[in-house]
DNA sequence: TCATTGTTGTTCGGATTTGAACAACTCCCC
DNA sequence: GGGGAGTTGTTCAAATCCGAACAACAATGA
C-alpha cells in the first residue's frame, strides 16, 4: 500500500477547471440540441458518426464504442432515433447477429439543419477560445489520456 | 443568417479528442467509485466540495453550482448521502428558505477513505499523462471556457 | 464434427437526472 | 409598511443511462 500523491495545486487547478469546463459545456450543448432539436447530445454524435461512416452505415457495438455509450444505452438511444425515422436498422451482411444502424435520408437532411447550431455553440465555449497553439496541445494531451484508456485507437 | 464555420481538420481533431477524452474519463471515475464505495462521481463530488468549504458546509444552490448539477438534481444527491449518514441538512441561520448541507464526521471520515484512490484515477488517466507546460496550458484553457459559460467565477 | 469459448445485441430492473411547477421566504423601492 | 419581483429548495413526471442476465450466433481447436 504506497503513499498516495495528492494532487499538488497546479494539479489540482488543471483537474477543477478541466472538470467543471466539460460539465458545464455538456449542459450547454445539451440545451442547445434539445431546444433547436429535441434531440440529446448521444443522439446527435450517433447521427454523426453514421454520417461520416461509409454508406452511412456502422455496427452497434462500433458505435456504441464511438460515442462511447454502453451497449444498452445505445440500444435504447437508436430506438428513439429510429421512431422518428432519422435512423433505420439493417441485417449485417455476414454475420447473423450483428446490426447495423444506417443513417436514413431523412436523418442526413436533419443533420444538415441542425449541424450549424451544434458547432456555433462547441466554437463559441471552446474552440473559438483557443490558440491554435493551445488546440494543438489540448489535441495531443486528450489523444494520449484517450489511448491510456482505450486498448486500441 | 451568417455562412456556417465550420470546424476545420485540426479544430475537429482538438474537439474530437476532448470529447472523447472526457467522456472516457468520466465512465472510468464513475466505475472506480461505484466498486470501491458505491458512491457515483457527483456524490463524491459533494463530499469533496464540503470537505474543503468554511466548517464543511454549504448552502444547497452554491453547492449544486459547484458539483455542476441542476438544483432538483443535487436535492436527489443530497437525500441519497443522508441516508447513509455522510451528510445532514441543517437550517440556514439568517435565512429562513435556506439549508445548509454540512459534511458529517462519518462523512469526512469515508472521504479520506476514498480519496486515495480516486486520486489515482484522476492520475492514472489525465494529470500523470500531461507535462507542466500541458498542464498550465490546460487550466488556462479551461479556465478561459468556463468563465464563457459562467456569468460569474 | 462438435463442444468450448467469445461476441453481439436486447431486455430488464433500478438508479439518476432534468425542467417545470410550486410554496415559502427575502429584497427592493415607493 | 407593503406590494411586486426575485430566490430558494422540493416535488413530480418523464427521459435517460448503466450493469447484469440472456439468447443467438461465430470462431476456435481438438
Amino acid at each position: 500500500m504506497s503513499e498516495t500523491r495528492w494532487l499538488g495545486a497546479r494539479e489540482m487547478a488543471a483537474w477543477q477547471a478541466f472538470l467543471i469546463a466539460s460539465h458545464l459545456l455538456e449542459r450547454r450543448i445539451e440545451e442547445q440540441l434539445k431546444s433547436a432539436a429535441g434531440l440529446t447530445h448521444p443522439q446527435y454524435e450517433i447521427l454523426a458518426l453514421l454520417s461520416a461512416a461509409p454508406e452511412r452505415r456502422m455496427r452497434m457495438t462500433e458505435l456504441a464504442r464511438g460515442v462511447v455509450v454502453s451497449k444498452s444505452g445505445l440500444t435504447y438511444q437508436i430506438a428513439q432515433l429510429e421512431k422518428r425515422g432519422l435512423v433505420k436498422r439493417t441485417d449485417c451482411p455476414g454475420d447473423e447477429r450483428g446490426v447495423l444502424a444506417v443513417l436514413t435520408d431523412e436523418g442526413s437532411r436533419q443533420l444538415e439543419q441542425i449541424a450549424p447550431g451544434h458547432v456555433e455553440v462547441v466554437r463559441r465555449y471552446l474552440i473559438d477560445l483557443l490558440t491554435p497553439e493551445e488546440l494543438e496541445t489540448i489535441t495531443a494531451a486528450m489523444s494520449r489520456a484517450q489511448r491510456a484508456m482505450r486498448p486500441s485507437v
